[in-house]
Order: structure tokens, then sequence, then C-alpha cells
DNA sequence: ACCACATAGTAAACCAAGATTGACTTAATA
DNA sequence: TATTAAGTCAATCTTGGTTTACTATGTGGT
């Protein structure tokens, strides 16, 4: 391999690509969250919570096991979201040594909000590809995960 | 918006399977580099470095200025380097107050192999999607990079 | 040619984020 | 009842930075 396919393969190789365009979006979906919450200590370790909180409710150790951490530092950023308002304890009935987080629900909750908005960017990107690319993009990115994780 | 509109979204929306993929791409790529470059110290930051080094040379200022972070970081992060002998420094015509910072070159340098690796990977992609599909993917990539940067 | 100032790089102290580990309390279970 | 499991607390660690202070070289004005 010659010095100059290097060169190219840096700016043009799809695994660069691909990791700049998920840190782009990220940043950018980030910030629109955060003021969207209203919520201006909202850190990304909490936004990798969010995705993995089922409506239902999920317990902490669950939640650690999803995220591959500890139970720990599961612990301590739950703990925030709940002084925040953002999450909320229910009881959970087959466990009194543990408690289902959850979603604090209705339109005006932070966290609706904060979707809303990250639904939106995703209609961004639709419109930005069009309908079906948007389908073929996704399609693909779910081939990568499947082959790389 | 209904939860379970939420729930459907978090899973197949293209923003989280692009943070997913690149995720899940970047840890394999990462590793791999590491095994191939037999430097188990090597770190995501070492990793950043390299895709913003020419082969002709660049100074730690300039290095600075296109992460966007502190001279003072990058001078650590390239000593680590020079240290474990993957990039070498180079007199500096121009200037005597500064070094050319460049990769170590030979076909068994540490860098060249992993750099080999990541162009493997990039193969498999290709191989993977098809090599129109993977041409479109980077196209959509790059799009989606100009909106959100 | 000299001096004042700017620039390249380094060194050391510090910091925030995101984790881990070990010790503990309380509840469940075999 | 002895042991395991859920959750918390506190201490510590690693990564990836920043800030401040310093040395050495370059440069522009007089």
């Amino acid at each position: 391999m010659k010095i100059q396919e290097f060169e190219r393969l840096k700016q043009e190789s799809a695994g660069h690509l691909l990791i700049k365009a998920a840190r782009v979006y990220n940043e950018y979906a980030f910030q629109t969250v955060k003021e969207k919450m209203n919520y201006s200590k909202l850190r990304p370790s909490h936004l990798q919570l969010f995705a993995h909180i089922p409506f239902e409710g999920i317990t902490v150790i669950e939640l650690s096991k999803k995220l591959n951490i500890s139970k720990q530092a599961v612990s301590k950023l739950i703990q925030e979201l709940l002084e925040e308002k953002v999450l909320i304890k229910k009881d959970n009935p087959e466990d009194a040594r543990s408690y289902l987080i959850t979603f604090k629900t209705g339109n005006k909750s932070a966290l609706f909000q904060g979707m809303q908005e990250l639904a939106k960017l995703d209609a961004e990107i639709e419109l930005l590809l069009g309908k079906q690319k948007s389908k073929e993009l996704k399609t693909m990115l779910q081939s990568i995960i499947d082959k790389f994780d």
C-alpha cells in the first residue's frame, strides 16, 4: 500500500465517515435535547441511560447489565435524574429491595420535550436523504452493527 | 406522540442507529488496531491524532488547531507516541523552535500494520454492503456531516 | 544591531466525567 | 438460618483535557 492511499483512506473511508457523522450528529442532538429539556446539567451519560429505560420501568441492576457498567455508576446517574424529576421511582411489586425507574410522563415533562426534539432530528434526516434512502441507510447501519458487535 | 412511538423511535431511529453503529465499529477497529500495532497502551486519543498527521509532517501547534485542543494536550500525546517509536521527529527547516511530527515509515512499522488493518475493515464493509451501496452510504454520511456540523 | 514582543514547545498542577472497587444495609430465598 | 441479591456510599482510578508558568527561538521597529 502506498502513502497516498493512506491519505485518501483517512478522508474517504466508510469507517472514518461513520465515526465522524455519528460524532457530529451526537453533539448536535445532545445540545438540542439539553436545551429543550431546560436541564443545563444534563450530561451525555444521562442521555445514554434514556435509550435503555422502558416506560414500564426497569431496575438499577437490569439497567447496569444493559449498559455494561457497574450498578454503582447507574445508581448515581439515576439519583441525579430523580432529583431533577426527569425520572420517577415506582415500587417494584415483586421485590421490595429494588424499585422501578421510569420516565415522568405528561406532555410538559422535560424528557417528553427532549424526545420530541430527537424525533424532529430524525425527520430532518429523512427529509435530507429522502424516505427510501433513509430506510436504506438504517438497513446498512443495522448490518454494520450486526457485523461488528 | 404516543408512548409506543417513543419505544419504536428509540430502536429504529436513524440517529440512534448511527450512533450505535459508530460505537460498535469504533470499538472493534480500536481493538484491532491496538493488537496489530502490538501497542497495548494505545488509547483512543492517540488514534484520534493519527487521522490528522500528514506524511509530510506537522507541528504540535498545527495539530492542536486541527484537533481543537490545547497544544499542551497534543504535546503529551505526541511524546508518548515518540517514546513508543510510532511517530518520529523531523527538524523543521523553517523554524528551529518547532519540529515536524511524522509517521515512522516502512512495512514493519507499527502504524503501517495498524493502518493496513483499518483498510481491511473498510474492505469488509464494502463486501458486506456491496460496492454500490457502500458508496451510497458514504454519500449519505457526508451529507449528514454537512448538515449537523 | 538591539530590544520588545510574539510564538513553539514543555512542565506541572489541576479538573471533570465516567467509571471501578470494597464495605455496608436491607430484603429475598434455599 | 445462612447465603445471595438490590441498592447505596465513599474512596479511588483513568482518560482527556485546561491553566499557568516557564524556556528558547523568531521577528518587527527604531
